[in-house]
DNA sequence: ATTGAGACCTGTCGGC
DNA sequence: TGCCGACAGGTCTCAA
């Protein structure tokens, strides 16, 4: 499912269930998933307790009361069901695609359930994130003071890939995904085959534009996040993404939303607004 | 050093 | 109905 809103609404989900819990029992129904569980993973998380589930770009951290993280991405399809169990109900058959299940103290299950396998879980010892190869490269957060017109111009000085690529390259900014990329283009009037580096100065200064993408980003993950607490992914309505064909939503634009191929992603835009 | 292509998986949908 | 290809919200690895 998830760019970081989606993330960030599995998150707030999640984390009454999980925060002051302690864990029971770890079930992994399988020996990976995009890549191996670590070494002795149950034991490790067996009596721990959460202290508390925060959100890095796509990545949920688990902080343990041993001081590790528990590392979880939902790749393209992972999500996770919470059964509340009630000691009378009769236990739930696990569908195929369920792969970890986490039992609290409480009784409550949670469930990771992810039909590709693109996620992952990951252990990490105290103080080790950083050097986490997946985590530790990340850009700076989008929603954060870090990331400002500044931040993404030094980020995309110089760089020949197309910007819509760019911003799918988690250095630049860490969570934005193939949708919200389309969609920030679209708010920013700026067109996704523009060379990335003219979006900042040779010396890698911003210009306007540049403020306008960084505004642009900010503006389309906080609507999403403030719309996915009510309506979902599935409900959620795009201003290009998905709508090759159908009109531009800009008010006196009068374009046709169009879809091309980039670096084997779809990229939604309208040649009209978008320069 | 960057950049693009392919790989990893399964499910769904449209066309014939 | 069945089969087949294209495509799907992500990231890693490998070769140019």
């Amino acid at each position: 499912m998830p760019e970081l809103p989606e993330v960030e609404q599995v998150r707030r989900e999640l984390a009454p269930f999980l925060e002051g819990a302690r864990v029971r029992d770890v079930e992994l129904r399988r020996a990976n998933l995009r890549t191996p569980f670590p070494p002795e993973f149950r034991e490790r998380l067996l009596g721990q307790t959460v202290r508390a589930l925060e959100r890095r770009a796509k990545y949920l951290l688990a902080s343990l009361s041993s001081g590790e993280t528990l590392v979880m991405h939902l790749g393209m399809t992972g999500e996770f069901k919470v059964d509340v169990g009630r000691p009378d109900a009769d236990p739930v058959a696990p569908d195929r695609h369920d792969h970890v299940i986490f039992t609290l103290d409480s009784g409550t299950r949670v469930t990771f359930n992810d039909a590709r396998r693109f996620g992952f879980m990951d252990l990490v010892a105290a103080g080790a994130l950083d050097a986490h190869p997946t985590i530790g490269g990340l850009g700076p957060e989008p929603l954060s003071e870090a990331f400002d017109a500044v931040a993404l111009a030094q980020a995309l000085r110089g760089k020949r890939t197309p910007i819509k690529v760019a911003l799918l390259d988690q250095a630049v900014v860490a969570g934005v995904g193939n949708i919200y990329a389309s969609e920030a283009l679209h708010v920013a009037r700026l067109s996704p085959f523009r060379k990335a580096a003219t979006l900042a100065t040779p010396a890698g200064a911003p210009r306007e534009t540049t403020g306008r993408l960084a505004t642009a980003i900010r503006q389309v993950l906080q609507q999403a996040i403030a719309r996915a607490s009510r309506a979902g992914y599935r409900g959620a309505r795009f201003r290009v993404y998905d709508r090759a064909g159908e009109p531009c939503l800009r008010r006196g634009c009068g374009g046709t939303i169009r879809r091309r191929t980039q670096a084997g992603r779809s990229t939604f835009w309208c040649p009209v607004c978008q320069r």
